[in-house]
DNA sequence: TTGCAAATGCAAATGATTTGCATTTTAACT
DNA sequence: AGTTAAAATGCAAATCATTTGCATTTGCAA
């Protein structure tokens, strides 16, 4: 670990793995006590290299961030915009995809529709 | 169709539908005569509007657009970027992903890895 | 051809993210 | 505890894709 595991990180590696879902940078400087916001998206892009947490590419206008825990995909609601964790196997997902010449190291299945929460 | 197919509609269009992959604003800028990026953009807004095309969402800087032939997925090169399209049977898909309580209206598949054409 | 709505071009605004730089904090070593 | 160099942080400004406001042009129908 060649970086200091400071106060602002611990903090920010807390949220995160304490929300169980993803935050944007906004988020996590509204919820983290005298933090910049510059310090924030510098912490993301650091744990991000590290592989200690996981930029999630939705189509939100925001980038979004979760802790690394199990691999898994990603449901979001087109009503409420929440997002949703759910799992798969791998293998089996890469049995379904018809795709050749290709070195697969990565697999990232996105669903959109709606939960049960419906607004009007 | 509650919009006039311009000149400057049909060339974007038809720059999408030729080029058989994902094209940004800026490629389709390059590539056509006397239009502005604007324009462009606010096209591709109107086509996705009206389902005519589709927004993809990689982790690129520019968002990209693509003209709806079949559903189908990407594969991202992390060494070359390139878009690489390949299909899966939705139906097996689904059985796969381990998801309740969700209406699922669409699923995307994204992978990452290399293609064959590395690069040093 | 006239007129009006839609389409376009141009310039400026927007907003998330990044960068430059001065200041503060950290951790290791006296 | 004091010293110090490197790393971390805060603040302001820059960046850059995308959007917006508005004046001008174009397309289509009466």
């Amino acid at each position: 670990m060649n970086f200091k595991l400071t106060k602002k990180r611990q903090a920010i590696l807390a949220l995160l793995k304490n929300s169980g879902t993803t935050l944007s940078a906004q988020d996590i400087f509204e919820r983290v006590d005298d933090m910049d916001l510059t310090t924030v998206y510098r912490n993301l892009d650091l744990f991000v290299k590290e592989k200690m947490i996981t930029k999630v590419v939705l189509n939100t206008d925001e980038d979004l961030y979760e802790y690394q825990s199990e691999p898994h995909h990603h449901a979001v609601c087109t009503d409420c915009n929440k997002v949703i964790h759910f799992s798969a196997c791998t293998e089996d997902l890469e049995k379904l995809l018809r795709i050749k010449d290709f070195n697969i190291e990565n697999i990232e299945v996105t669903v959109r529709g709606t939960c049960r929460h419906k607004r009007v």
